[in-house]
DNA sequence: CGATCCATGTAAGTTGTTACATGATTCG
DNA sequence: CGAATCATGTAACAACTTACATGGATCG
């Protein structure tokens, strides 16, 4: 699967290794993550499968660049992907809720610290969805106007997160409260 | 992570490993998922750490059951395991918004009908949600009211996925009427 | 009469994490 | 002056997936 995201990514320029690490945490960090040295394995297998290619560029006074650009095959599988359709759910796991539910067992002021460190992290989180995509998204739309589609795409995967996070909080409101009146001690 | 959840479930009543697959199925499904290979592998380095117990009991015409308790050591990872605080937020990766992320090549049509396959299978999931996990929790209830603190618990756990399924029915909406409008094709 | 359930596991492979190693530059 | 950024990777380990293997009972 990182395979393909970073296909997809490559499939719009030639990137290095660290910068494809950038890319997934900042525009693809609310769907997807990766370690970097996972993304340098990911990528040296991509080259022997012959679906990227890659060149160094020497630097000085900083370690040379090896440049990867996705090859016609990277480009074919690319798009072998995203046809096919999804006929699943994506599974998810969560260890917030994997420790609320065995948690009865806990004394109700370490449930509700923990549900509240939760609440102050997603609320931080908000900003990020509400404010520092957006501002992202009309600085890439005003200097690349031709990608109107990418630029819709964008904002829903970025519009997806705002949901999240918002749902998130309003169960976790709803969750403190409940814990708070329906919880003896 | 998943030996922190089969001590969870452990916690409760000796179960084998093909319970345990299925407890995950049935009750934890929406937080967390394994492959039964996974799970009698889990368990085997669980025994080998001295956290649980196994005893072979016979069956006939049926294999022998290897049924899996907690040990105190166990039960002392486990609290361990609720108590610690945690400070930040589960990653999550999602394929239908990885793919959704780069199909601006893809047509118009067939970005829908991956959008309408994905609406139709959260529809179907919503029930689980608001009919078949209530009438289990309330079955659980009836057998077992001591365990109140539990109920509540797993209650919010099942509103959690409730609500994160009409969320994404919400934004599958939006999404659909914004592509329908806003791409040309 | 084929699929699913019960019930166990092993083996091979893939994926992902953590730690290690290097080293100049730039920012606070 | 220490931390973060840029930039590369390897090694060891842990976690997870897929395929294989077995076999009677039960259900549609």
């Amino acid at each position: 699967m990182l395979k393909n995201i970073l296909l997809g990514a490559l499939n719009y320029q030639p990137l290095t290794g660290y910068q494809m690490k950038q890319f997934i945490e900042n525009s693809a960090g609310h769907f997807w993550y990766a370690q970097i040295s996972q993304v340098y394995r990911t990528l040296g297998k991509l080259e022997d499968e012959g679906l990227v290619t890659s060149e160094v560029e020497e630097q000085e006074s900083r370690p040379d660049k090896r440049i990867y650009s996705i090859t016609e095959a990277g480009r074919q599988m690319l798009r072998q992907w995203l046809a096919k359709p999804m006929t699943h759910l994506t599974p998810s796991k969560d260890e917030l809720l994997a420790r609320l539910f065995f948690s009865a067992q806990l004394d109700k002021e370490t449930i509700l610290t923990q549900l509240r460190i939760q609440r102050s992290l997603y609320a931080e989180q908000l900003t990020v969805f509400q404010e520092v995509i957006p501002a992202q998204l009309a600085y890439s739309q005003q200097h690349q106007p031709e990608r109107a589609r990418d630029a819709i795409l964008w904002d829903c995967a970025r519009r997806n997160g705002e949901l999240g996070v918002q749902v998130m909080l309003q169960w976790l409101d709803e969750t403190i409260q409940r814990i708070e009146t329906e919880f003896e001690d």
